[in-house]
DNA sequence: ATTATCTTTGTTAGTGTTCACTAACTTGTG
DNA sequence: CACAAGTTAGTGAACACTAACAAAGATAAT
């Protein structure tokens, strides 16, 4: 899909995004990032927004692992855990992503990057509130609580830490800390 | 503390943020919205940054009372509450409070916004924290889950319930969404 | 096999636009 | 007549992006 030198300009681009945020995300930076002149930028893409939109698709890419092996486990409560853990495993292992993230409301201004960070976000809420859902029907879940409430508090959660942990710095190990999450989050909404 | 006319360019500069991102936030844009010269500015404010730490600190002025009337309760239960609840009724009856608070990210490059909008947050965690730490010593609230993971499910959810009605194009009602949320919220922590 | 041409990927130099901000002057008010 | 608060005109810097040209490899005709 992207040749190297395309993953080179998006891998730049995210490590730009991630050192000083958005607006430090200039063709200028971007070009002595990566060795090459400004115009040759753009024999790999159109514009600055194509670069934009690819980084998002490099990031929904590498996040996809976080979801698609949630069918591994059989039970709600190993399927949320999961969720959770393989979410903070991947950022762990792309601090970059982090920063990136919070990013994404900087987008705003761009009506199609926009749409892809909601589709993002919502694909991924979907199928938690599913988890959640089934897990109730079969008793696993109390289900004196809305499912809404749980996936808004589980991923709500979720999101709080790895802003906590970026911008502290990353000083404190982010995949330990959300094991501790993880757990607490199960005692409170497991049926007994 | 703030004249006239530096309290109409700070709300014209949320204005602005809320309406299409912190780039929309121009010395052009925001002399046209309250229609004087775009020198006329720095007759009001130093320089734009002056006028982004100003926003900031409206902003928590008018946040103010979300924390304060905790102390009218007694439980710590009725303070979360308090606590949620507040705080929605403060960002609805501000639209705009909550497309700002996810441009806060983006305010990443100036050392010093950066500083007062970890300073707002650190404040509200720790207050929120020690409602939490009481009330599980006096066995209102659950303690065989660290007041850390609780203050962060809150939280948590709390911002996530904001970033989703403002995405929304805020089509539900806050408030009343707050409230299922903090009744959820309550049942899950409660000590039984 | 050699030559001719096309395509890809790069370069230097420069475009117009927008940015935050300033100099210098003006006007109204106490 | 001093001062606060406005104006018009314009600054240099940074921005995304383009025009024009160069080099090198692949393709294809002779």
């Amino acid at each position: 899909m992207f040749s190297e030198r395309q993953q080179q300009i998006i891998e730049a681009a995210i490590n730009l995004i991630a050192e000083k945020g958005i607006q430090n995300l200039t063709t200028k930076n971007l070009a002595k990032n990566i060795e090459i002149s400004e115009p040759a930028l753009y024999r790999h893409f159109k514009n600055k927004l194509e670069i934009l939109k690819s980084v998002l698709d490099h990031f929904s890419v590498k996040m996809k692992p976080a979801i698609e092996k949630l069918n591994r486990s059989s039970k709600a409560l190993d399927k949320i855990e999961k969720f959770i853990l393989e979410h903070l495993r991947i950022i762990s292992s792309n601090p970059d992503f982090a920063k990136v993230i919070f990013s994404e409301a900087n987008f705003q201004n761009e009506e199609t990057l926009i749409l892809k960070v909601n589709n993002m976000m919502n694909k991924s809420h979907k199928i938690l509130e599913n988890v959640v859902q089934s897990g109730q029907n079969i008793g696993e879940i109390r289900n004196d609580i809305s499912s809404l409430s749980i996936v808004r508090m589980i991923i709500g959660s979720l999101r709080l830490l790895v802003t906590q942990w970026s911008m502290s710095g990353m000083i404190f190990n982010l995949e330990l800390e959300g094991k501790q999450l993880s757990a607490d989050i199960e005692k409170l909404i497991k049926k007994k």
